[in-house]
RNA sequence: CGGGGCGUGGCGCAGCGGUAGCGCGCACGGUUCGGGACCGUGAGGCCGCAGGUUCAAAUCCUGUCGCCCCGACCA
């Protein structure tokens, strides 16, 4: 999949949520190497038996893993840094492209061979310590996922073949999920279908009401590594009492790609998606109707204005004035800038030989929160055109209050 | 790897023995101009590839390559 334009600023918006999030938990990023040497993945066991692992050898015969997971290149390097339990908890993540040999790639951004994940690290003097520390993820995951528009459920799961515990994943239920679900239609509760021990139509266990099934997409889960890899890559510290003990360590996930492919899956109706403001590629989606024929003359070449700063402010603009087209043009290329100032992004629709329903299905369809509409009609009322994404009706905003109207809507 | 399906203009498809067509898109001219307008003209295809059958193959047969869906596996 490549990323264009639109879709780009969306999973740049959805990073920076999920970076000052781990900030918040007190985790620093770094970026570790994507290329790993065969070495590290023998020395866990990994390089025969994780299947999904991407094996590659140089011109000259070295062998080499494409990055799958990182607990082999982290927690060499933590090890580095930690020799006393004055020098833990260490809290390390990254977001980075992850390769994985996907038997079936499948539902586009969902599951691909090659997708990006942020994966924190983090390492414990003590079992008790990380037990703590998890709660703190969950809260921290729930904040991402409610910032970026969607819920998302806590459910029990398999630990995996590196942990003993149950591992927790974070659940978007939406038809287009993989993941079979078993959760409380009244309590929190969920489990994976995978460990289920409660039964569909069964009672739950927390509160005794009716568990029912729903597929769910996994953006997010958190393990407890134990002293698995610290033990493989000789993870030591010294504590307070002079033993030399093993880092606890934990790992926690997020798929960020397949985020932005859920917030779509959690966040559209017929005629295409509704970005939550907070994930939005634009803020504001401002469409002047300058009708056919309108301003730098016929077969001027112009591409499609998707970028943040319209074509037609680019030089040519005004040159063979056309009367009430004109008006309406510079109208929007003053309320352009305006906004620009006031700190919105602006997608600006400014092309010509284009019908006013086609700019509004555009419109419709890539789901900017705001559109703006400036025609003759809202200059004859000095007003503005305003339309939420997810509500039906315009209204009229008076122009001197555009910008404070707009001002509050971001903010809200 | 097992099961199913599909490869025909840029995209979506029809055609399934007689030499290729529709919708959208694109180009040009004109009309229209706030919810995906209309009329006219036009450009664009070795019908995935290779063999074979036939007077004749997009169409039938064989092989091959690619893609999609279901399953095992998985953030």
């Amino acid at each position: 999949f490549a990323w264009l334009p639109l879709g780009l600023r969306v999973l740049r918006k959805v990073e920076n949520i999920v970076r000052e999030e781990m900030v918040n938990l007190g985790a620093q990023e770094v970026l570790l190497p994507a290329l790993h040497p065969k070495e590290a993945w023998e020395k866990t066991g990994r390089w025969k038996s994780f299947d999904v692992l991407y094996r590659l050898k140089s011109q000259s015969g070295k062998e080499f893993a494409l990055g799958a997971t990182h607990e082999e290149v982290i927690t060499p390097v933590v090890k580095a840094f930690v020799q006393s339990y004055r020098d833990l908890p260490v809290k390390l993540f990254q977001i980075q492209t992850k390769f994985r040999d996907e038997l079936r790639p499948k539902s586009g951004l969902l599951r691909g061979r090659e997708f990006g994940m942020k994966d924190l690290y983090s390492f414990h003097r003590t079992s008790d310590e990380l037990q703590a520390f998890l709660p703190e993820v969950t809260r921290a995951y729930l904040e991402i996922f409610e910032r970026c528009g969607v819920s998302a459920r806590v459910a029990t799961a398999s630990g995996g073949a590196f942990s003993k515990d149950h591992s927790f994943e974070f659940q978007v239920t939406t038809p287009a999920g993989e993941d079979r679900i078993l959760l409380c239609s009244s309590c929190d509760f969920a489990e994976n279908a995978e460990i289920a021990v409660v039964k569909l139509g069964g009672k739950c266990p927390r509160c005794g009401k009716k568990i029912r099934e729903e597929k769910g997409i996994e953006v997010g889960n958190t393990f407890n590594l134990g002293t698995t890899f610290t033990d493989i890559f000789d993870l030591e510290y010294e504590t307070e009492e002079g033993r030399r003990e093993k880092a606890v360590m934990g790992c926690f996930g997020l798929g960020t790609t397949r985020l932005v492919g859920t917030i779509v899956e959690a966040n559209y109706d017929e005629r295409g998606i509704m970005w939550p403001k907070t994930v939005a590629p634009f803020d504001v989606h401002l469409v002047a109707l300058v009708p056919r024929g309108g301003l730098a003359g016929k077969g001027a070449p112009r591409p499609a204005a998707q970028g943040t700063r319209p074509v037609s402010a680019q030089g040519t603009a005004g040159t063979t004035g056309r009367g009430r087209h004109e008006e309406v043009h510079a109208a929007a290329d003053a309320l352009y800038g305006e906004l620009r100032r006031a700190g919105a992004d602006v997608l600006w629709d400014d092309r010509e030989s284009v019908s006013a329903g086609e700019k509004f299905a555009d419109a419709d369809l890539l789901g900017v929160p705001l559109r703006l509409v400036v025609s003759e009609k809202t200059l004859k009322a000095d007003s503005i055109e305003w339309k939420e994404r997810g509500s039906a009706e315009a209204k009229l905003v008076s122009r001197d209050e555009i910008i404070k109207a707009v001002e509050g809507f971001l903010r809200a």
